[in-house]
DNA sequence: GCAAAAGTGTTGTTGGTACACCCATGA
DNA sequence: TCATGGGTGTACCAACAACACTTTTGC
């Protein structure tokens, strides 16, 4: 314990998307020994003076070309042996995006692709378990706190919303009850304008009003 | 980011007690500058051949000599600027332990001591936040996972478990509710002993069976 | 006029909360 | 016998789950 302390420190990210109506992760192809062939997370190692977050950030941005986005800290991975090549010690971030928003160029360039959450390929080291661990998370957290409105658009329909909360949780939920539930959160705004791409009737378009949210804190669905 | 990574990587440990039916945590005088006369957690640099958990292990083992305690990961704490003596990325356990077990001599000699949860001194860089973040998760974590037992020796009564779910959450609780949900949980086994030791007419001693739980995963309190 | 998705209320059940008195015992 | 903490049951209310038909519109 004594001798210098010799361990990389990295982060890994579970980038979850919403596409096609299922749950999907985005994962990058790994090109080179050892595990050659296999999927990965995309992760970096933590620049000397840069904060964890910044670092997942930065990770992501590289990827994706998108900035701000909505991430949250999962868990921190420490076992001596799980990185073969040598001590790595890697924090597990989980974010969201858009298909519709990030860059596809940079996405290529990586040898990214996106798999539907239960068909993933097989993952390098202990990433399939990081997986897991973040999609429980997540699973947890949806129903009480608004973070699936990062995997939509602004303007969303309520049957898009149900079919992601579907997805997420990976069961069928009841049209009426979820209605209702939204119905009860006044900080779902309804829009005049409706969606006509999906069926001949159209569903209407709502927000979600962050501002009105953080007076209440309420979320439940 | 091309250059060598310097970044150290330590572990914190949050050891709750309940003591004198409060909520207690145990910190260690700091005797050194900076921050010198503040007290701080537990803490440790991981070994280039440590796993995470193992780490944080050992700290807690050299501090109490006690071994196979529960403990559980909470969070991990990057901030570049966190800790201002250099850079050191820190995750933090959280752990229960009984005064009545520890070494209290190797507790004497790192200079440590018992705060009540709501009464803590000054603690030095982020560790207040640290703190607070895991009382947090475990208040979350109490009422659906059978965790707190870890504070109570092996035979407890039911005024004892009441009290320091009281002392946990900061929240009275109904007598009758609560040990209605107890007879609830079949793995609640009633002991013919009583605990004369706090009342006249004595109450009578419990032991939570973790086997029997484990069939069922249905804690609820 | 029909196919396809959007939208709408009621009922029963369950779990949670509130609440007050008797019991056993040692001093 | 009395003071002290241990132990017990019921009634109300809120949240959740189950369930089927009508509406709108483009073709």
């Amino acid at each position: 314990m004594e001798q210098k302390q010799q361990i990389k420190l990295a982060v890994d990210c579970i980038i979850f998307g919403f596409n096609n109506n299922r749950l999907e992760l985005l994962l990058v192809h790994r090109g080179f020994e050892p595990e050659k062939g296999k999927w990965s997370l995309i992760g970096g190692y933590v620049g000397n003076e840069e904060d964890l977050d910044d670092a997942a950030n930065r990770v992501l941005y590289n990827l994706s070309g998108l900035e701000n986005i909505y991430m949250e800290q999962v868990r921190t991975w420490g076992e001596a042996n799980r990185d073969p090549s040598g001590r790595v010690v890697s924090t597990t971030y989980s974010a969201m995006i858009l298909k519709s928003e990030y860059n596809a160029e940079l996405v290529n360039k990586y040898d990214a692709q996106w798999f539907p959450i239960d068909e993933l390929p097989e993952l390098i080291f202990d990433h399939r378990a990081m997986v897991d661990s973040a999609v429980r998370r997540l699973r947890r957290r949806v129903r009480n706190y608004p973070i699936a409105f990062n995997l939509l658009p602004e303007k969303f329909t309520l049957p898009q919303l149900q079919m992601l909360y579907e997805g997420i949780l990976s069961e069928p939920l009841d049209k009426r009850n979820f209605r209702r539930k939204v119905a009860q959160m006044n900080y779902f705004i309804k829009l005049e304008e409706k969606d006509m791409s999906e069926s001949r009737k159209g569903a209407y378009y709502y927000r979600f009003d962050e501002a009105l949210y953080a007076k209440e804190l309420n979320f439940n669905l």
